[in-house]
DNA sequence: ACTTAGTCTATAACATTAGTAGATAATTGA
DNA sequence: TCAATTATCTACTAATGTTATAGACTAAGT
């Protein structure tokens, strides 16, 4: 399961996206949307913007704001920022790999070869998955919801 | 992430899928062979004999042995017993379904869908990865090794 | 009886999660 | 320049989950 941290930087991600560009949100007004407490939601907006997909303005008419376009940033670094690995066990994780301590040969286990599967098809979703298309898939199913 | 406690029960269980028929193996067996802290292990075998996944047997000659075939029992099992949800949100989970607190709208929910996509993939690899099949992509693994 | 081996209960160190409190810094507008 | 607004930073905390370990108990075989 993700964590709440997680769950919370994407829909605010979410939120900013809907935005017009040039758009500013405040942190209340993510807040109260999209019901995160308000001083957890600082920090995670915070994250995002030092991770370099958010800018802030401070003061009167100020904010937060997407950075990149909605197509350009996907789930997949959404979630290595608050989670670390997508992988589920260490050895088959990209940019966070670690030896697992207990084994003794990590080329020919078959439990790594499954989890290794499993890690491609999770990447390959949640990148295909940039903010664009969630909100379009979003779209869709209010459509589909009407009939 | 997966928690030692589920990596080791998959350990064990391979361990144990690779005896013949009607061999037991002691848990400091299973400990030595697979480098997990015994005590620890305990408490797993036990989990797994309560699930219905291992017998046990008693004093000398005694031991832990499957009671399904290796064809029977798969990773998703395992994983559910120790990990609950396979589901990264609970809102896409089957046995383990909860509400997401702050989520207004499920069923339209764009990131629930692409959860939802996530959960079915992984679970489809994951349940057709019985522990027969797990060994059999270890040995075709060091097949392929020894060239 | 004695040995072997699993079972049960309890506990403990440590890390992570999900926040909260309160002071500070930058920006705008009057 | 002063006040209001809004983001930033530092520090703390309560609750929970993880990863074990200790020790007494129970059952089976010889």
């Amino acid at each position: 399961m993700l964590t709440k941290k997680a769950k919370y930087a994407i829909k605010a991600m979410i939120y900013l996206s809907k935005k017009k560009k040039g758009e500013h949100a405040l942190i209340s007004e993510i807040s109260e949307s999209e019901h995160i407490p308000k001083k957890f939601l600082e920090t995670i907006l915070l994250d995002l913007r030092k991770a370099g997909y958010l800018g802030s303005k401070k003061g009167k008419g100020g904010g937060y704001y997407l950075i990149k376009s909605p197509e350009e940033v996907n789930m997949a670094d959404v979630l290595r920022l608050f989670e670390g690995a997508i992988a589920l066990v260490p050895c088959v994780a990209h940019k966070y790999y670690e030896r697992c301590e207990e084994c003794t040969d990590e080329e020919t286990c078959g439990i790594r070869e499954v989890f290794r599967i499993v890690r491609e098809q999770t990447v390959a979703i949640l990148k295909e998955n940039n903010f664009a298309e969630v909100i379009a898939k979003e779209k869709k199913l209010k459509k589909q919801a009407k009939k």
